[in-house]
DNA sequence: ACCTGAACACCGTTCAAGT
DNA sequence: ACCTGAACACCGTTCAAGT
């Protein structure tokens, strides 16, 4: 009846920690708790180690934000540039980071606030050059079509997925909605179109993209860059 | 030999706080110490009161957020939509964005987080829905183009002023510099064009839009964008 | 190499109490 | 109405020390 058998303090007898387990916990205390619930602290107890151990395999928190931005990157999925024109390329580039992306809408909210030279963000940069290039793009306009692709679609999607305030009750976004619907009877144009507007536009939303999701404006907008760059192409 | 007069703890003998000299100075820390360095602890001190009489007058740290950004938008100065076109107003009104949030460049880095339903918002809104109408746009394209807009104009300058890491020294950078310039050796197309991609496009810089404008890549990408709108517009 | 254990210097927020 | 003063429950980060 006496206890032979030690508990283990821990589900498995681990193996040492690795990065990729480091960042993938992140990645899912963000994704079932909200970015702002990430903290160094919460992730050493998610895994059962003391905080600094995390320091020892990610550096600090910006670094750990870097790398899980950088694993996002590695999983989306580019289309065959061989088998598709530059323009379809584009359009089917642009779905597939949106895809990725909107599994994680707090993380894609935030990528805007990521500026990193990471080697996966060289890799789709030469992708997408690559792909322009191939499809008549001047050496002076090359860049700038460039940063035009980049910000159209990594753009959209902050935009998108930005989130509400993590404490937003219920009570709170009833209100929201009626201070909008309210606000707008004395804005003739938005009046006029409120039943295609509320809750689909930016600006009028009370719900992020996560629950509301813009996709019909996201393919129209990913056409119009397209059929610019077409127009103004030399 | 006596202190008769009092010294007086504060420089002014303050009459009370206002919402609006508490958002200033929000702006103010963000803008010279970083978006990272504003708390209300900090902020309260700049003040001289307490952090509880910051609550007071701006609710908790993200109602306070939403106000700095209502603050900026309200600055803005939108041109005169009787005397442009539409596609001329769109332009124009995109680069007064854009100099505006560039005077506060660690904010404009984080506007995509902001999904907030905003007066200042709904006049923005109101205004480019008002000429994009007056411009032909049908009323099942109208929302999606007031969306390809806003979110051309906000993503573009998240991205273009996405802040460094605060604590990047110059080492740091130096570091970067150096992985960037070897890395790109063997990714042909960006190698290619090295001279014109180095810290000008996105992915490929070290330096954020406060230090290294897009300014042409900018107006590139607007001008793209009103191209594709004219060409779609049914 | 990988992690413990503890410490330091901070945070955001709440709340009773004052004037 | 506007703020003080103090408390609570957290943070990120560092560093010596262990194995």
């Amino acid at each position: 009846m006496s206890s032979t058998i030690p508990a283990p303090e821990r589900n498995t007898p681990r193996q040492p920690l690795s990065r990729r387990e480091v960042i993938d916990a992140a990645i899912g205390i963000v994704d079932t708790q909200g970015f702002d619930a990430l903290s160094m602290r919460g992730l050493a107890q998610e895994l059962n180690v003391y905080p600094s151990a995390i320091y020892w395999h990610a550096g600090n928190k910006a670094q750990l934000l870097s790398l899980v931005y950088q694993r996002l990157m590695e999983d989306i999925q580019l289309p065959d540039p061989e088998t598709l024109s530059w323009d379809e390329w584009i359009l089917t580039s642009a779905s597939a980071v949106r895809t990725e992306f909107g599994k994680h809408p707090d993380l894609a909210a935030r990528w805007g606030s990521q500026l990193q030279v990471t080697s996966s963000g060289l890799e789709f940069a030469e992708q997408v050059l690559k792909v322009l290039s191939r499809g008549g793009f001047s050496d002076v306009q090359l860049p700038l079509a460039y940063n035009t692709v980049s910000a159209a679609i990594f753009g959209w999607i902050t935009a998108e997925f930005a989130t509400e305030p993590a404490d937003a009750e219920e009570e709170w976004r009833t209100y929201l909605e009626k201070h909008v619907s309210e606000s707008i009877t004395q804005l003739p144009t938005i009046n006029q179109h409120r039943n295609s507007l509320l809750n689909q536009a930016f600006s009028l939303r009370w719900e992020s993209g996560q629950k509301a999701p813009l996709k019909a404006s996201f393919e129209f907008s990913m056409r119009v860059m397209v059929e610019g760059l077409k127009r103004l192409k030399v």
